[in-house]
DNA sequence: CCTATGTTTAACCTATCCGTTAATTAACAA
DNA sequence: TTGTTAATTAACGGATAGGTTAAACATAGG
């Protein structure tokens, strides 16, 4: 049990609702009901859904009055793609050619 | 069903076990059993979580003879990090500066 | 106090995930 | 043919995910 943290944020951007919930929440905070709004699934599912977007530290929570609002954290996200960065030099054009400049400078100036 | 393309990648990173055959994969091929060696789990197990990565386009496979060799393709990351890359402005100090500074060139000089 | 509104919690259902062991398939080798 | 090695498929079990409806909780306002 107790999952890694990597495992929890990969396992929360898995969903397409709650991705959509990250991107709604990147143009501002909003509550549950306009965050629930665009969906055709009860609130409760979307109450859910912030929750586990919580515990993978993907948003924060305010509480006014009796509305509360998300806010989206990002960090985590950067975390996620760190992991993702070591395999750049498999897929990225611009890695390959710094790579092969690297090499280059290696192996020293000849010619 | 049929769940988007996104979903699947993140899903199948959501598993410890498939990020460090991955990144075993990233030395180079390897046969289900040479992934198997450093888990503590049975070959089918391992051999179910290979088929998932496989569906995700994250590792391709051939055979030789009765071993079945698993081959890293990252482009999928690159799917992912491009899907993330739309928050970047939410935890990147470079960004925040880049932004900061295009804010300026666009209300002009003045001061 | 009573009620309306916003949200969460409880209880439940079904499907999928991740593991197991046992059986099966595939290819080589004696 | 028989046996050995590599891997997958089958059948099962327990835990978790994601949805539902109904009930509970929290706050504002008459």
């Amino acid at each position: 049990m107790a999952e890694d943290r990597l495992s929890t944020i990969f396992a929360a951007l898995a969903d397409p609702t709650r991705r959509a919930i990250l991107t709604r929440l990147a143009e501002g905070e909003a509550t549950v009901s306009e965050l629930a709004e665009p969906f055709s699934i009860s609130l409760p599912a979307i109450s859910r859904h912030l929750k586990v977007l919580e515990q993978a530290g993907l948003i924060s929570r305010s509480r006014s009055a009796q509305w509360r609002s998300s806010r989206l954290e990002a960090a985590p996200l950067r975390e996620a793609t760190e992991w993702m960065d070591r395999y750049r030099q498999f897929w990225d054009v611009n890695f390959t050619r710094l790579d092969a400049h690297l090499k280059r400078v290696q192996e020293g100036p000849m010619s």
